[in-house]
DNA sequence: AAAAATTATTAGGCGAGCCAAATAATTATT
DNA sequence: AATAATTATTTGGCTCGCCTAATAATTTTT
């Protein structure tokens, strides 16, 4: 098996990844929290392990290999997300955390087994497909509230920051998956947006809310 | 919180305290597969952090402190087996080494939601009695199948050895939690044992295996 | 009591994963 | 094109938890 830390690379990288753009050192650098000289020593230890490809100029890139480890962790990640929250009784905010080290443990089986236990659910509490046991993840059609066509009704399906505070806003606001959302007017000056949360009175948020907050 | 492996001392050093002996150093060395050394070192730490307390003559001792850690990484790993057994379907020799894991992650927090949801449970597959959250652990009156009365029927509360090879041949031999068994007779050449277990034909059992199955 | 065996301890070292600081390479700005 | 800013890389160093080998202390055996 990869090591609790080669595992939360891995992971970066695949998110990091999720829109297509470059993956620096930096990048990986600031979403772990890391010093850059610590990653490119990563870099190279992956790369020789043959998880990721990584060059100057192209950044990091998960080969075959590794985009299977990664949708492994992520897997588990979200299936125990799911436990956390479904019987556990944990609140939406608080389970990102217990799951990031619950990830690491075990092997495919308990995931196997963890899944059929809840039911083999399709989305984790935030909304993200849960990839199934071959590795194969759901597509979702989705779109940052920022860029979505005003006066017209959406429905949360997912957010972005996984931050306790970010969860604590939308939770004051009352959005959470599957929450019916308008972007009523959008506002030039700053990029804030004035919506209607469901049925309640219209309320303004900024663009960076917007920004990790998706719809469909 | 302390790291995975002084958690691991902990519970090791609590363990091999159970029988009221000397934990010397070399039954911490033999116990985690470490080498002297670097249990010396360790033991240091621990006492730097007031969790033990070490002498070469008297052996290592957990504080009050100590103790309290070591429950509470023994509750989580005994709340999980229960969780792998009954809820994931794990068999009984399986759940230990993935406890093993479990039991590092989160805080008490974790732990009481869990034992919540497995229903309070007083006992672990392996018979073993579950600390509450205050730290309290039921004393369970158990003699080892070995020093036991011959031709009284007892009952199977707990085994002392988890290696798979051990719970295979127990299974093999048809002996759980529960299973009635009664000593025949004793051989006195090697300590073997003629025992019935349920309502079986009798079978001759090692000295060594007799050792670790715990009757009451 | 001396020799042998066991147990405890010290000394030095290793890999993993991290860091700060210096330098090199690249990209953006003027 | 020259300068400034950013990004990548190297160097050396740190802590943690482990190791082997050598030595010291203690206990057991003879």
């Amino acid at each position: 098996m990869h090591s609790f830390s080669e595992e939360n690379y891995l992971k970066a990288i695949y998110h990091l990844g999720a829109d297509g753009a470059k993956i620096s050192l930096t990048a990986i650098a600031e979403a772990l929290h890391n010093n850059p000289a610590s990653v490119i020593d990563m870099l190279k230890k992956l790369t020789e392990k043959k998880l990721i490809s990584y060059d100057k100029k192209k950044g990091a890139k998960l080969t075959h290999s590794g985009i299977k480890a990664a949708m492994e962790i992520i897997r588990k990640h979200r299936l125990w997300e799911v436990f956390l929250l479904e019987k556990l009784g944990y609140k939406w905010d608080e389970v990102h955390n217990i799951a990031e080290q619950l990830e690491h443990v075990g092997d495919y089986d308990l995931a196997d087994r963890l899944e059929k236990f809840l039911g083999f659910p399709d989305y984790d509490p935030h909304g993200d497909p849960i990839p199934k046991a071959d590795g194969k993840i759901a597509e979702v059609f989705k779109t940052m509230l920022l860029e979505v066509e005003t006066g017209k009704q959406y429905k949360v399906v997912a957010v972005k920051d996984t931050s306790v505070e970010f969860l604590h806003y939308l939770q004051k606001l009352g959005i959470g998956i599957g929450t019916r959302i308008k972007v009523i007017e959008k506002i030039a000056f700053d990029g804030s947006l004035v919506v209607q949360i469901d049925k309640n009175l219209n309320t303004t948020i900024s663009n960076k809310f917007a920004e990790n907050v998706l719809v469909g």
